[in-house]
DNA sequence: AGATCGCTTCGGCGACGGCCGAAACGTTCG
DNA sequence: CGAACGTTTCGGCCGTCGCCGAAGCGATCT
């Protein structure tokens, strides 16, 4: 009777659909004003503030101010996550009518998860690493292979291990193809490497990422990877 | 603004109290009847009813019925990880007062999470398996090696690959311990090895459960495990 | 067949909570 | 120093939703 309360104090949290706008804005991974939360949420300032208030308090955000701003973000990682797999129950719930938007659509394409890549772009580059042998992915985790450590580390990805023994790679369930895609620490380097080698760049203001063709060309290079490449098309014949 | 309408749907389905408490009771992974979940949430049968079908509604419940009853459960693993990462994120929230009683101590020594084990117990457990170089645990992910593979078989659990290529063990953020433990296939299995064996066996009517006398020795003979051992005070001099 | 039980539907009550307008506070800029 | 801006607090309105009593439906038991 505890336990569902905590439930559902902090279910109810998110429940909200100003709340969960916001929530899933920040969920780019990037820090955002409360008045730019509130467009984002499509309600006034004022109303904002209690909201964020109250997300602060629930330990869901992290608030730091900035002259007369206050840029608020995700907490953790773990409450990335929670939504995470909130959304990957959602997809599958009831099948209303989904109107797709071209907004939509880029999001599906590709984009950011939190800290790491998702979408189309994000289950595709899990596959291609997957393929040359620098990865293993299964249903329940995955994990770098020997191969893969000296690969990535020669890509400029930071391997070195945590507290961990092993260097594993959280798989991260895709609720846009209900396929895995490479989340965790590896995910989130893999993920700042692309940015900061102009590979990837954010498309508008949320979480829509585009591939650049210097990216097209080193993702094919480096992974193998053939984008945006829909193969099953040319293949078929 | 659309994601954000899903998050909310759906977690405004988890953050009602006496949802949640349904839940939570169901977290237990047996199937439960409409007017058991009544009595688990404290309300009257026809208001869980209403609540049942909503929940059903959302794809987080299956029902099966049978003669008079109908035996509600939890849709599947993916909404038994979603309740528990909102119990991860939940216990770090406001720290308001937690007034413990034994019911809930009962449940942070020893008890199932859907499918596997948790509490002390799944803790200590996924511990000893490591120890002994039959499990790999990160912080994100965990892999059986191939000495747990052959262990593990040999105990009686079912280690046959799934679709993944290699045998992952998911952990699972234990919240009352806030420590990993063994859950996915390999959890299941093992929970499910225990419970057959009669090493463990269900207390009350919830989610606890016990580690009976046969199986103090068993735990201890097959994984090195010292229950209800609280090593630091006897080896701490 | 009648009684009992488990579950669901309906109707109306009551309360919690989100929303905005107005106004106050602190910071930054001219 | 005054104006503009970002943010927060307060107050009151209103819709939503959870709750239960009463009643209906189907299955089970004697």
């Amino acid at each position: 009777m505890l336990e569902g309360s905590y439930l559902a104090q902090m279910a109810s949290l998110v429940g909200d659909p100003s709340r969960a706008n916001m929530l899933a804005a920040l969920m780019a991974g990037q820090a955002l004003t409360a008045t730019e939360l509130a467009i984002a949420a499509g309600i006034t300032p004022q109303t904002a503030s209690g909201h964020l208030a109250r997300l602060t308090d629930g330990k869901l955000l992290k608030v730091v101010a900035q002259g007369r701003h206050r840029y608020h973000r995700l907490a953790s990682a773990e409450v990335a996550r929670m939504l995470e797999s909130l959304m990957a129950v959602a997809v599958e719930g009831p099948k209303r009518h989904r109107p797709r938007s071209a907004r939509d659509d880029a999001l599906a394409e590709a984009r950011t998860c939190y800290d790491h890549l998702a979408g189309r772009l994000g289950v595709a580059l899990a596959d291609a690493l997957a393929a040359r042998g620098l990865i293993l992915l299964g249903d329940e985790g995955g994990a770098v292979t020997a191969a893969g450590q000296q690969a990535l580390a020669a890509f400029g990805v930071d391997m070195a291990p945590g507290h961990g023994r092993q260097a594993f790679c959280r798989p991260c369930l895709d609720w846009s193809e209900r396929r895995w895609h490479v989340g965790g620490r590896i995910g989130a380097a893999l993920a700042r490497r692309c940015f900061a080698l102009g590979w990837i760049e954010r498309a508008g203001d949320g979480r829509a990422v585009r591939v650049t063709p210097a990216g097209e060309a080193g993702l094919g290079r480096t992974f193998g990877l053939d984008w945006p490449g829909r193969p099953a098309l040319a293949e078929a014949g």
